[in-house]
DNA sequence: CATCGTGTCGCAAACGATTGCAGCGATGCT
DNA sequence: AGCATCGCTGCAATCGTTTGCGACACGATG
């Protein structure tokens, strides 16, 4: 393991001080050295094959060329693309970024958040934005650049690029209502998610808009246990089952798969269901599911390209932008007209 | 912003000198200085609310407590649990991972394994292993430490940590001969993937063993497409139709189940088709996959620990042990014993 | 001919921690 | 009492860059 070349050496080679040889190699400071010079030190510099040290630089600079990318479990299937999508945006620049999971537990949360700080990330971006955001409140308190993705913080003004979630659910009930569906549940995430809250109560306006016969109910969290265990209840009373279920999100809708099945009903015969996200395979379930795709690949994208403004940017002015991007229903096999002689027993 | 406590600023309020604090802070010297004044050395960095700079303690002691993860696509899942079990390991001593996607292409990876060396990991973790793998490779040579993970890279001697492919593909032989079938193909990883020759000489050998008739197709890549692909063409003579399919992955037994449809066949009904890896969800396709369980997490975990060891190890001596963890296979609804009038139609 | 830019580059001080070495006082031993 | 020992802590070098400042040479200008 022979240790690698210093700017020291490279300045030996070309015969000349490490500091012009920094200059010289700097696109920025350039412009600043003679262009012989730096023909002769770039030359030298490959000869060696030097690469510049980032830790060192990052300890002069006080900046570390790293975002920390803080999601609640990269296993749920929604968040590798993110993922990707903000290291696309990332790597051109030359930063990178390190992900922590935090299983939706927030004393967890700080605690890696505090980890990434003292590891000097530049930034962070948050995907696990909720209500009483403990961790993001204090990040933003000292002061440091962060934007929100997917999810929204309340009170907490940094910037933030989200799906648009209204929208969404309007397309659903739209799809839904025209296939004649009258009786309809919401299975609505975590009030305390800004997907919650936003995606429940579109659901409500639209289905007054359209006279649905609309119930929400809300999830203790986005996991398929909890789709079926509220769609058990909600299978409760056969008189008034409802003839359409529409999920908060995939793992929601899942659960329900679940329990119909369970329950010895069918989907999409005897109950219709979609989703929110369409996440990867979503086409490949039974049945395929009829779900609205979020881009969760750009949402990553644009989120980095934000903090790398922040970042970039001499000002601190934190400007507040909400960044939403389109979303779009997918009708696949979970929806169909309802069946008359269930839907309407009485 | 208000600017970070130094050691320096610890070290006045406690009335000691930087190198003390030091001293004080870290475990491994704390035995060198007074209990005393370790003592008001702690109480005055918890005051200040100290955290050390890890890019100034990595300068000086060249490390950076950050290793680095090559995976092919994060967005395959059988990635993220074997990241998340990285990280659960390297968590407790420090460590944390930065993750670079290869896209499966050789020359991209070569760039972002040496922007990951310049930015100082203390140690590499590879998810790509094949042959001919010039990354990996490359590194070796320059004596860097690293692992492979899932899948071993022909000819270069670093440790690794796999699961028991060969078991694995015996097991579902088995239960296929079991079922009755005597007919059955393989589709084969790519044979540059240590997992796609292992799985394959297993299937010969076990099908010699159990008297079945088995052929083995190569595909290209371990996709969804090339699963369909390679088994339209198998599907061509219906006389001589296989009556299960086993696939190098579940990818691929995914994209056999397409073919089937696109066929007007049904699984398990006409053929059995049984997958590799158990991804997630897979006991939510359509129909809910037959699959072998392979510990993703506990591989991730696993070669987390044989990295750390390496590294932390004084000698520089490259034990190339091969951990091979146990698979299980796990039945749903993708096999069945054959329909005989399908299956001997001569 | 003196002066003033201008363009180049060297000097040296940071950045914030770690660590070998040496100094110091107190103690133990002869 | 003198000397070696030991426990503790200060000193200062070091890791590899970046960057403000000043020096120097050279051509232009009044």
């Amino acid at each position: 393991m022979t240790t690698r070349a210093t700017i020291a050496d490279v300045a030996r080679l070309a015969g000349v001080h490490a500091g012009t040889v920094s200059r010289a190699l700097n696109p920025k400071t350039e412009g600043r050295v003679n262009r012989a010079t730096v023909a002769r030190v770039r030359r030298a510099a490959k000869q060696l094959g030097y690469t510049p040290n980032s830790i060192a630089r990052g300890l002069r600079t006080s900046s570390s060329l790293t975002v920390g990318v803080v999601v609640p479990d990269l296993t749920n299937p929604i968040f590798p693309p993110m993922v990707r999508g903000i290291e696309s945006a990332l790597a051109p620049r030359g930063y990178s970024a390190v992900i922590v999971n935090t299983d939706g537990r927030d004393d967890l949360e700080r605690l890696l958040v505090d980890s990434l700080l003292q590891r000097q990330v530049d930034g962070l971006i948050f995907a696990t934005g909720h209500s009483e955001h403990a961790a993001a409140a204090e990040v933003f308190e000292r002061g440091i650049k962060a934007v929100m993705v997917n999810r929204d913080a309340r009170g907490i003004p940094f910037p933030a690029v989200v799906g648009d979630d209204a929208a969404g659910i309007r397309d659903v009930l739209d799809h839904l209502a025209a296939l004649g569906h009258r009786r309809v549940v919401h299975l609505a995430g975590p009030a305390s998610f800004s997907t919650g809250t936003i995606r429940a109560a579109a659901f409500v306006t639209r289905c007054a808009e359209l006279g649905l016969e609309g119930r929400v109910v809300a999830a203790a969290a986005y996991s398929v246990d909890e789709g079926t265990r509220l769609t058990r209840g909600v299978l409760g009373d056969p008189a008034d089952r409802p003839t359409a279920i529409v999920a908060g999100n995939d793992l929601l809708a899942l659960g329900a798969y679940h329990a119909l099945r369970a329950e010895g009903l069918r989907c999409p015969d005897d109950v219709s269901v979609v989703g929110f996200n369409d996440m990867p395979f979503a086409g490949d379930f039974q049945p395929p599911m009829t779900t609205v795709r979020v881009p969760h690949f750009d949402l990553g994208a644009e989120a980095a390209r934000l903090l790398l403004g922040q970042l970039e940017a001499e000002a601190t002015g934190v400007s507040p932008v909400r960044i939403v991007l389109p979303v779009h229903l997918v009708v696949r096999g979970s929806t169909a007209p309802p069946d008359q002689v269930h839907a309407a027993p009485g």
